[in-house]
DNA sequence: CTGGTGGCC
DNA sequence: GGCCACCAG
């Protein structure tokens, strides 16, 4: 055999044994994730979906949600913000349609019409504009939730707009948001579509190394404090929902990180 | 960026 | 009922 055979068949070995290998790391990032029936494999990089307390998961393109029934709203919206999704497009704004895809029927956004409250967004257009599709995608009636303009304009745009700056800062987020749909609630339109009191927000990065995490819990209406006044534990937040986070973390992991309410991982 | 509303067709 | 033009924080 010549040299230059040897050379041509370790250069195939080397080429195929790499491609084994990365195709090999690549399956062991990923997990199944059982959700509305559904089996779907994604990777945990990409997608750290919360327990649902409703059994109603529904997926979307640029994210999923866990709808409420009663409460005519999502309890949680879950989704990826990545750097390379954040864009400084400006896309006409449409109109809001009532999600096909919740099953149990998702409100009209005629609920809101004259109710003085907000149609707040929980994944928000800004954080979508990697394509038209993706941002008018978030003009789902199961993506909003009733909200005092002061608050969705005010502190509640400040934190997304400060989950924004992490997203670019750290690579990347992962993002869940929602109202505590607990006790008895006011009710907006016929739907009777209820007003969340408090909502939260909680983020994880897994991209820069160390895995940390974030929660921010608020009240209904706009502060002028600091961001970091608003955060707290998730385990917090998951006692308030009964919502289980992160439960694809290793369990030493996952108890560490969710009691704590440290920010100092986080730059304000 | 986050949104709403009056009024015309 | 859908849509445009305009307005607010």
């Amino acid at each position: 055999m010549s040299n230059k055979t040897k050379y041509s068949i370790l250069t195939a070995v080397v080429i195929i044994g790499t491609y084994l290998i990365k195709d090999y790391l690549i399956e062991k990032e990923k997990i199944e994730v059982v959700a509305g029936g559904t089996t779907v494999k994604v990777n945990t990089n990409e997608y750290f979906l919360p327990t649902s307390t409703t059994g109603q998961i529904v997926h979307h393109e640029g994210y999923s949600l866990s709808y409420s029934e009663p409460h005519e709203q999502a309890e949680w919206v879950a989704y990826e913000l990545k750097k390379s999704h954040l864009s400084n497009a400006n896309f006409k704004r449409p109109y809001f349609e009532i999600d096909e895809a919740v099953k149990t029927g998702a409100a009209h956004w005629r609920n809101y019409k004259q109710s003085g409250y907000d149609r707040g967004h929980l994944c928000p257009a800004g954080d979508r504009k990697y394509s038209q599709a993706a941002h008018d995608e978030t003009f789902l009636t199961s993506n909003i939730s009733p909200q005092k303009h002061e608050f969705n304009a005010g502190i509640w745009n400040r934190l997304e707009q400060k989950t924004r700056y992490w997203a670019s800062k750290y690579d990347g987020v992962f993002v869940i948001s929602g109202g505590v749909l607990k006790g008895n609630l006011k009710t907006i339109g016929e739907e009777k579509v209820a007003v969340p009191n408090q909502f939260y927000k909680v983020l994880i990065d897994n991209n820069t190394g160390k895995t940390k995490m974030i929660a921010f819990l608020m009240d209904y209406q706009d502060s002028e404090l600091p961001l970091y006044k608003f955060v707290t534990s998730v385990d917090t937040i998951e006692r308030l929902t009964g919502i289980d986070f992160f439960s694809e973390l290793d369990d030493a992991i996952e108890n560490k990180l969710e009691a704590s309410s440290d920010y100092k991982n986080w730059s304000f």
